[in-house]
DNA sequence: GATAGGATCTCCAGGTACTGGAGGTTCAAG
DNA sequence: CTTGAACCTCCAGTACCTGGAGATCCTATC
């Protein structure tokens, strides 16, 4: 990585994601809460940015941040037999939005 | 075609759009105010299934109702030259979606 | 023609996922 | 040590629906 930390502006430039709505996933509990400097702002790591990618790449997928939440959920837990499950879950969905998305070229 | 007017619940099962959503874009302008029966029942067209295909098509692109709505406008006047604007707009739409549908993909 | 039950009506509250702004504080470059 | 960008919290507002209550309408069947 290159990189030792960074700030909220910083991880909102890396991942696409406006500094209020990562400070919102904070909020809903979809992102950890970071380390702070001793003044309060916030510093992010390798890991938070690995997974605000994965949120931001499911949101685009069309997931609900409830289905995120879960599969991270499971991502928590690598020892999980779920993870076929998770697997299956965003199979299903990316049949859907390239079935959607052949929909719409053909529209065109 | 093969109908000569459409309820309101046989137009949402046509264009996958619950009733409600379709009253709603009666309310904010979206859709010209159908013809009633007698007793206050919406009754659509073709031109309504048209146009609603439309809407939910350019939604599923990830317009806002705001685009939309001005792209409706602009289909509105065929005689108008910006019609090339709105397919300039539209295909940076579709190119924007393609790249993202790219990046999903290698994602995977 | 009576009736039953499914579809529709209006109105309004609630939900998801952000987004923007006010008012104040911190940080880093010079 | 100063200055200006970036950050902080809190809160209100937006976009786009979604669901429910309570009442009315429509159509198929008896």
């Amino acid at each position: 990585m290159s990189f030792a930390s960074l700030s909220i502006g910083e991880l909102a430039r890396r991942t696409v994601c406006k500094v209020q709505t990562i400070r919102w996933y904070e909020a809903i509990g979809l992102l950890p809460a970071p380390a702070r400097t001793t003044g309060g702002h916030r510093v992010y790591g390798a890991e938070h940015l690995r997974r605000l990618d994965f949120v931001r790449h499911a949101r685009e997928f069309g997931f609900p941040l409830e289905a995120i939440r879960a599969l991270l959920a499971l991502a928590d837990h690598p020892d999980n037999p779920s993870c076929e499950v998770a697997h299956a879950i965003a199979s299903a969905r990316l049949a859907e939005v390239e079935a959607k998305l052949k929909r719409l070229e053909a529209l065109r």
